[in-house]
DNA sequence: AGAGCTCACTTTTTT
DNA sequence: AGTGAGCTCT
């Protein structure tokens, strides 16, 4: 980590030097935790180990990429054939190799949350389950929580009214999925397991392989993740696990804290070594994150030290709404790039949900001059419409059971197959147990279930595929995705629409061809294959891009193992962070105490903690109160208390408020002891009263958005003070805005 | 068949 | 406040 002199402490070295059996490291915030496993990595390459004979798992890419590339640098060589990767991307690994048992072929797909869904839904509908009284996103949930359990669909049981449906959903779900030659990602991590359980040949051929397994963040590790390990190490038992149960944040996804706290009873002899000094934060920064993790009745007791005595005070600032907290963030960021020396990489800010990075996003802009920043997960670029769309006609190429990718390519762009069309297929296609794809061909082949017109579509759109599918393996995945855009007319379409929006799809659509031939680049065997697991098993593409001279923005989930030098902790409010759905279980809690002081550790010196009286949140203002977190801090580690007041309106600033007819806004004032009040609410602001008539509808009027320009209003829905205006704009289409966002001409 | 419009629902957090 | 599914109108 940062500060430690080059020189292992005496229980890192002992981790490091560390020969044969279990080893559980407790590693601390900031301990020197990824330093004792890269140099554990390193010092058995040194001593002649075959790279091939080691495994190392960790959660996240980016955590794989750094420990390959630190290691790599302590022996100043590159390490050919080391098992590096997250759970997931190993285990898609071997499934590649050996999943032919487990139903999958060498070129199966990964499945994402969109494809379930879409999968899920045409299961449900097979099985005539009502998609309004069982959400598939629900139904999917609890499968994925049974699979993350080591529970096959074969294995589950039903114990209530919802889990009944279930259990009858997992096995046809299961079923089509093994017909599309798919995977979910918890399929990645089951499958390997049942593939290891099932097989000792191969499970004594793996584990006896791996020599050494080591182990990142074990404490979120669920029981299968778990199992995994065992299966995998069963041979020489050299596995190194470190982790924190202090750190454990992925309950909702089965993290079991339990498998940390239990690693000594199931490894008996296990060696175990706690790493407590801190190399990253000053004293005030451990403080705070002791003062607020020390609630926690389940942990395993321990305390950080550092030497670094003192430190920077924590400023915390209270703005009376989101926006003005922003605008506190930037301009401190602005003062301490002046003033402290501050770079912009230098500086996180940590939010609770992707949502809230919006105003931050927006004041970074507005800032002068504007500051630049990079998002961290979110919005995914690989989750773009044209993106996937892409990508689906990718999948199908390689993979042609896929249906999933063909409903979504079939009309697009838009070749007159329509719904009853498909539906016919889907019919067809599972009364003979064949793929879509097959579906299609027969229907365009002999007298199907197809008319003349849709017939003579569904068979310009089959031979279509049959031609870009020709000579797949010998062609680059570059060349492909350039012949599928031509081909199928897709860029075409985009510029005959001529909007603004179809030329940044267009500018997207090359961006992903110039990507696909980075990796060729970078990749020794770059397949179609390799590619689309890569993507999707990539978490973001700032994944790959490393820019400099950014202000990171993220959620506290994916800061973990990150650290900077100056941290702001944004909407620090209950409700918030903690988060709403936590607030009545006090397990949930305490996770999102974990999660805060994640939050807080990653700081080394400046940490800034802010919160808003009320927020926009889901289409309304709230007013919420101060996290419970924030009182457990020590008064005397708060050096500056900032108040803020909300900017005078700007004349290009929204209307402030609702004005049809009689609208207030009837929010509650904060009631709290330091509420801030509004003096400077602009009482001239424009109304919309004279938009529409007497019922406050119509009028064909015109309003300008701060964003898209100038539109016309096209329709009205919602109830004051929380209106829906549905407007068009000539640069980007119809949008639903909400009234407070756009202003009257 | 397709475009446009309305409504409902959403939100943790990630592979 | 954005998205997506379903309905209606053309």
């Amino acid at each position: 980590m940062s500060a430690n002199n080059g020189q292992l402490n005496p229980p890192q070295a002992q981790a490091v030097a560390h020969q044969d059996g279990p080893l559980l490291v407790l590693a601390g915030a900031g301990s020197g935790k990824t330093r004792v496993i890269t140099q554990r990595i390193a010092r058995l390459v040194d001593e002649g180990l075959d790279p091939r004979r080691i495994l190392a798992v960790t959660f996240t890419n980016k955590a794989a990429r750094e420990m390959r590339e630190r290691a790599e640098r302590l022996i100043a060589r590159r390490i050919a054939g080391l098992w590096i990767g997250t759970f997931h991307s190993i285990c898609a690994r071997l499934l590649r190799r050996y999943g032919d048992a487990v139903g999958l072929s060498p070129s199966y797909v990964i499945y994402d949350d969109g494809d379930q869904r879409t999968l899920m839904r045409q299961v449900m509908r097979q099985e005539a389950i009502s998609e309004r009284l069982f959400a598939p996103r629900d139904v999917l949930s609890h499968i994925d929580r049974a699979k993350n359990a080591g529970t096959s669909a074969e294995q589950y049981q039903a114990h209530d009214y919802f889990s009944d449906i279930v259990a009858r959903l997992y096995p046809a779900y299961q079923r089509q999925l093994q017909r599309c030659d798919a995977a979910d990602f918890g399929d990645l991590l089951l499958k390997t397991v049942q593939l290891l359980r099932a097989d000792e040949a191969l499970r004594q051929h793996l584990s006896s392989s791996f020599e050494q397994v080591l182990v990142d963040e074990f404490q979120d590790t669920n029981p299968v993740q778990y199992e995994l390990i065992r299966l995998l190490s069963s041979t020489h038992n050299n596995i190194c696990v470190v982790g924190d149960d202090d750190q454990s944040i992925y309950r909702w996804r089965g993290a079991q804290i339990e498998n940390i706290l239990g690693f000594e009873r199931d490894h008996p002899g296990a060696q175990v070594i706690k790493l407590e000094q801190n190399y990253r934060s000053s004293q005030v920064v451990l403080d705070a994150a002791h003062a607020v993790i020390s609630r926690n009745a389940q942990r395993k007791a321990k305390q950080l030290w550092t030497d670094q005595q003192g430190g920077e005070p924590i400023t915390l600032c209270v703005a009376p709404d989101e926006r003005t907290e922003a605008r506190f963030v930037a301009s401190r960021i602005h003062q301490l790039v002046a003033q402290a020396g501050h770079t912009f990489d230098d500086v996180a800010i940590f939010y609770r949900t992707h949502a809230q990075s919006r105003a931050i996003e927006e004041a970074l802009r507005a800032a002068s001059p504007p500051i630049p920043y990079a998002v961290y997960g979110g919005m995914r670029f690989y989750d773009r419409a044209e993106i996937k769309d892409l990508l689906c006609y990718l999948k199908l190429l390689i993979n042609p059971a896929d249906d999933v990718a063909l409903q979504r390519v079939i009309n697009v762009p838009a070749r007159g197959i329509g719904k009853t069309t498909v539906e016919k297929l889907i019919g067809h296609a599972s009364a003979h147990g064949i793929s879509l794809l097959d579906a299609a061909r027969a229907a365009a082949t002999s007298d199907g279930p197809l008319g003349g017109a849709a017939r003579r579509k569904v068979g310009d759109f089959v031979k279509l595929i049959d031609a870009l599918a020709e000579g797949v393996s010998e062609t680059l995945p570059s060349t492909l995705a350039e012949r599928v855009l031509d081909d199928s007319g897709y860029l075409q379409s985009l510029a005959q629409s001529g909007t603004v929006e179809a030329t940044t799809r267009a500018e997207n659509l090359s961006e992903l061809v110039s990507s696909i031939r980075q990796f060729e680049a970078a990749t020794e065997e770059a397949t179609l294959v390799s590619y689309l697991e890569q993507v999707s098993l990539a978490t973001d593409v700032t994944d790959q891009t490393n820019e400099q001279g950014q202000v990171s923005l993220m959620t506290v989930h994916s800061a973990k193992g990150l650290e900077f030098p100056t941290v702001f902790v944004i909407g620090l409010e209950q409700g918030i962070f903690p988060h709403a759905r936590s607030l009545d279980a006090p397990e949930e809690l305490e996770e999102e105490r974990r999660l805060a002081y994640v939050a807080i550790t990653r700081t080394k010196r400046r940490l800034f903690l802010s919160r808003a009286m009320q927020r926009w949140h889901l289409g309304q203002l709230k007013a919420r109160p101060p996290s419970e977190f924030l009182s457990d801090i020590p008064e005397q580690l708060i050096g500056e208390r900032a108040g803020l007041h909300a900017a005078p309106a700007r004349r290009n600033a929204p209307a402030r408020l609702p004005a049809f007819a009689g609208a207030h806004l009837d929010q509650p004032e904060p009631t709290y002891d330091d509420a801030w009040v509004d003096d400077e609410f602009d009482q001239s602001a424009p109304d919309f009263d004279d938009l529409f008539d007497a019922d406050g509808f119509r009028v064909g009027m015109r309003v300008k958005h701060r964003k898209f320009g100038v539109g016309e209003i096209r329709s009205l829905t919602g109830t004051a003070p929380n209106l829906n205006l549905t407007v068009y704009f000539k640069t980007v289409g119809a949008k639903t805005i909400r009234s407070q966002f756009v202003e009257p001409l």
